[in-house]
DNA sequence: TTTTATACTTACTTTTGTGCAAGTACTTAC
DNA sequence: GTAAGTACTTGCACAAAAGTAAGTATAAAA
């Protein structure tokens, strides 16, 4: 996982952020670029490692551990690993995750009916 | 503003993500660290340049700048500016912008659980 | 003995985001 | 003619996020 230098001006920022804007702790928690999508998928129900891999697969292998980690650190989902080998490794949203669920459809809403409101913009941006 | 890279595998996956994820889309929108608070500032009404600046102190103009322009290119709020030395000019939620307001105050509410969920992790973090 | 399957790790590079500091433009007031 | 006020603009440095490519561990199956 990517380390974090504890001290800089953006850290301290964010610290600040964290405590003081509600908004910007849920940022923290779903963003990175493919976290929403891993989340997205999770909401259908838990997941082996290799079904998220095949699920989104443009995904790298670092990128899909990596969040899963944070996930997991920050208790949005639950790992667990079965002790045989092959190994088995499942997947599953925690309760805080899953309550994630509402805003994420919110926010699909949002992005469906914002996007269909600009068509025409998007569609002259193609043919420039 | 910073240049963007049109090529690179990074905006691929983003291009990709945005037409197919609509979490994504609405997350390229809403993130940038101070998008969201500068977002809240406006949910109360318009407001001029500097009474932004002044609202968020910590924020450099660059930030701000660069995140408004980014705002109002995508369309979540709108920019007046009075022609009159020295320059006034407003900033004002669009109509899709205010349509973020209940993504936002859901987003709120869960922090406010999930962090009181887990006051007693931040409290030991802080005390080792 | 080599291969297969699954779930990761690690080191390195590229791309993007943010902060810092300074400068610009233009007109009215002093 | 110098200063004040408002809204930007620019260049540079560094931090963080993401991508690339390769390697690790284990035991059972071939």
């Amino acid at each position: 996982m990517t380390k974090i230098k504890a001290s800089s001006t953006i850290q301290e920022n964010k610290l600040a952020a964290y405590q003081l804007c509600p908004v910007t702790y849920v940022m923290e928690k779903i963003s990175g670029y493919w976290k929403p999508i891993i989340l997205y998928q999770l909401l259908s129900g838990s997941k082996r490692y290799s079904e998220l891999k095949k699920a989104i697969p443009s995904i790298t292998e670092k990128m899909l551990i990596q969040h899963l980690k944070q996930l997991e650190t920050d208790q949005l989902l639950i790992r667990e690993a079965l002790p045989v080998v092959p190994p088995h490794v499942t997947y599953t949203l925690s309760a805080s995750g899953e309550k994630l669920q509402p805003i994420l459809h919110a926010m699909a809403i949002w992005a469906i009916e914002d996007s269909r409101d600009k068509e025409h913009i998007l569609f002259s941006k193609n043919v420039s």
